[in-house]
DNA sequence: ATGTTATGAACGAACGATCGTTCACTAACT
DNA sequence: AGTTAGTGAACGATCGTTCGTTCATAACAT
């Protein structure tokens, strides 16, 4: 993990704030560097004091997601009830995933990943801790009995953050957060898991 | 439907083919209109004499995607078994999302959906016709006592088509085609529907 | 049959706009 | 004096689209 071995110059995170704003409105690649530097106030080759280019902005924002996601990734790797821990993570985890921001610059970074190393890298590796790490629970219930033991829990794993993904991101165009889809979808997992 | 009035121009469906090839290997937004000709190998200015501008072109594709889907749409709203029915469509569908095509165009109109609304209303009559008639197996499973009665079979819908499609994205990633996956996710999407 | 007109596919130069990036320069603070 | 943050003009490239034009064929009139 790179440490923050300096303070991040506050700058650097306005002009992030300020390209996730873009982002969100316009999406990566139809935002300029210049809409950026427009939202965040600054000049033009100022942007490039403190990114290299644009890629490393959308790079620094992954970053940032995996961290955001390490929260879940300690508790899901935690000693709690593997059943507990799990329902606290699909209540938690939807909820994360239905809010606009995380749902439209989640789907933004794994577009750019599909072609952009870069950002791929970054992204399969948060990715990788979330589905190990959610794999893991669901092995540690099937040890205890509670769960059904599964041929390729991280397979599960997928499958799970799969619906909450998707349900977060069909939430994008309706009035409100359903709530009610995310306890239809939890207790179909639920079901699906148990022993 | 908008029925075919008049058989589409050869050329048009060569533009398509090409489009289809620039988008899939740069990205909707990544693809200029100069690499779509230069593969059809036709000149800049006559693409404009088949297709109104580049956005038509995504419709174009996004509609000939719903097409495609017609196929499943049928099937599932027919008259047959539901379980038999919904194991073969889980099985058809993962195989139909698993081709890179069909994955990547997949999600390229999806994300382009999400700011353009023409593209929105295309892909958004495809879906409903999907999910309904996916939603309506459902129901007369539950109504023969197959299914368990769901609260939303919609939410259920969606959730088998984030984790297939989910499913054929990642596949993007792997040597072969995950023919596992697809029985793991199939047997749990099943243990979580049946009675 | 022959000349005339109409059609529409095909072409590629050109347009104005915008793209990401660089660079010479200034201002401020060590 | 040296470092750092900041500026915006300028660069070459590329963007989607428009335009005037060519040309082979079709339709028609004589």
């Amino acid at each position: 993990m790179s440490e923050n071995s300096q303070p991040i110059h506050p700058r650097k995170l306005e002009i992030v704030e300020a390209a996730v704003t873009c982002f969100l409105e316009k999406g990566y690649h139809q935002t300029g560097v210049r809409d950026i530097v427009g939202q965040a106030g600054i000049s033009l080759g100022n942007l490039y004091n403190h990114f290299k280019g644009k890629d490393a902005i959308l790079v620094f924002i992954a970053e940032i997601e995996g961290q955001e996601l390490s929260g879940f990734v300690n508790r899901l790797s935690g000693k709690g009830d593997p059943r507990a821990t799990l329902e606290w993570f699909i209540g938690e985890y939807a909820a994360y995933v239905a809010l606009p921001e995380n749902a439209l610059l989640g789907v933004e970074i794994l577009t750019e990943a599909l072609r952009n190393p870069t950002i791929a890298d970054v992204f399969g590796r948060n990715r990788d801790k979330l589905i190990s790490s959610l794999s893991n629970c669901i092995t540690q219930g099937a040890k205890s009995g509670v769960f059904a033991r599964q041929v390729d829990p991280r397979v599960v794993a997928c499958l799970i953050l799969d619906a909450l993904e998707g349900q977060g991101l069909r939430s994008l165009s309706l009035p409100s957060g359903d709530t009610l889809a995310t306890d239809v979808i939890s207790g179909f997992i639920l079901k699906g898991l148990l022993a």
